[in-house]
DNA sequence: TTATGTTTTTAGCCTTATCTAAATTTACAA
DNA sequence: TTGTAAATTTAGATAAGGCTAAAAACATAA
């Protein structure tokens, strides 16, 4: 846990920049460019700059100028914190509250950024204690731990393959919602019948024999693991 | 509902005092002071002025230098709706994640200025469409109509009158454990054995044939109804 | 009606977070 | 290795919301 005693709790916005940063570069030890932040979060890069310098100042990144910017593990610690009420939330807001994957993502957006951490260790019990939100993607633990996600988008599955949907990215949500009309959810498993190299068009079959040929912007959004 | 395209959803900071105003005069129509918004929020008088002045121009009060401000429609509109918001998001905690009163208050506070209608129609929906939050206040509706209240504060009921707990303060998060933790709760019904003047003890006695003593303060967060 | 105390407002300043425009640094290609 | 394009930072503004200190208005008691 951070002790943000000095300053009591990061503002929403420190938050959101954490996240991006996280978001843009997870574990891989590189740094975040400002560019990349900036549109993520639809902000100018000159308010990337600085906020890159406050968050030095506060010990949550590593920051050197035109070099981007690295988390520390404080900032690493906030970052999941926060992505954990997120995935907590969305799970709520799905299966309790009835929300459509359209709608979820810019609520959950807005809360996580004032719920207590009492809150998230009631909701975590109430929902039983999840590992996954409803599109796969792994909640992290209470102590900031993150499942390793093997999965790779559709269109670097081959042809032949049997695969597992993990997860759907929650980039853009019409995408959510196109393959959840269709059931196709994390868990459904796919045979994948052809990947055509020519315009990278990747056609499946499902559990109960319809065909799908997705293009690639689908098939950079849903991720799979080859089943044995 | 409030049209506030021009400017977004008003900020946190302007439900807080349109809140404030109605809590302190109601319906009254009386204008709330500069000093007891200040108090209230926990913010220099300076503030409020300065605030007062800029709610009047968003349309949501009438506002006279050094006679106070009064809610228009509007402002009263958006008030009702914070409030709505803020018992149903205590309700759901009471009810589901176990918070104690205690807790329950700060935590809504924080969560009603960003939750959305959507959330607000659903979560209602969920709870099953209370009308009166754990503690007896009622939830406005929907269309802002609010419940009148005409409990009376158990200091000034009569000796020999049986009375219905109607509400307890939620002013005071210690006195709502108190009478919480004597199961003394909204709903219940008492018989006032004696109500003395000399020092404002009001003695009752409960369902289970219980005997209580509350002194003033305590007497002032307890409403009841006179029962027939 | 005047003196005194309380309330309220004004004036000026601070912080956070954003922006645009201009200056600077970096990267890459000829 | 040099020139240009892209990325980044700096400089200067703005807006919301808060503060303190000083001035002004109001209220009341003598």
């Amino acid at each position: 846990m951070i002790d943000f005693a000095a300053t009591g709790s990061p503002s929403s916005s420190v938050g959101d920049y954490l996240k991006a940063v996280w978001e843009i570069v997870g574990n891989s030890g590189e740094s975040a460019a400002t560019k990349a932040v900036a549109e993520r979060l639809s902000v100018s890069p000159a308010s990337v700059s600085n906020m890159f310098g406050r968050l030095q100042e506060m010990g949550l990144v590593e920051y050197e100028r035109y070099r981007g910017a690295v988390l520390t593990d404080r900032g690493r610690a906030e970052a999941l914190r926060l992505i954990r009420r997120h995935r907590l939330i969305e799970t709520f807001l799905l299966e309790h509250l009835g929300y459509s994957w359209q709608e979820v993502h810019e609520e959950a957006e807005k809360l996580e950024h004032v719920v207590s951490d009492r809150f998230t260790t009631r909701l975590a019990e109430f929902l039983g204690h999840p590992d996954q939100d409803p599109h796969g993607d792994p909640i992290p633990t209470a102590e900031g731990e993150l499942e390793p996600d093997d999965s790779l988008p559709l269109g670097q599955a081959e042809a032949g393959q049997r695969v597992r949907i993990f997860k759907v990215s929650d980039e853009d949500a019409s995408v959510l919602d196109y393959f959840g009309d269709r059931g196709l959810m994390p868990g459904r498993t796919l045979i994948v019948s052809e990947v055509r190299a020519l315009d990278n068009v990747v056609t499946v079959e499902d559990e109960e024999g319809r065909v799908h040929s997705f293009g690639e912007p689908l098939t950079r959004s849903v991720f799979v693991r080859p089943e044995p």
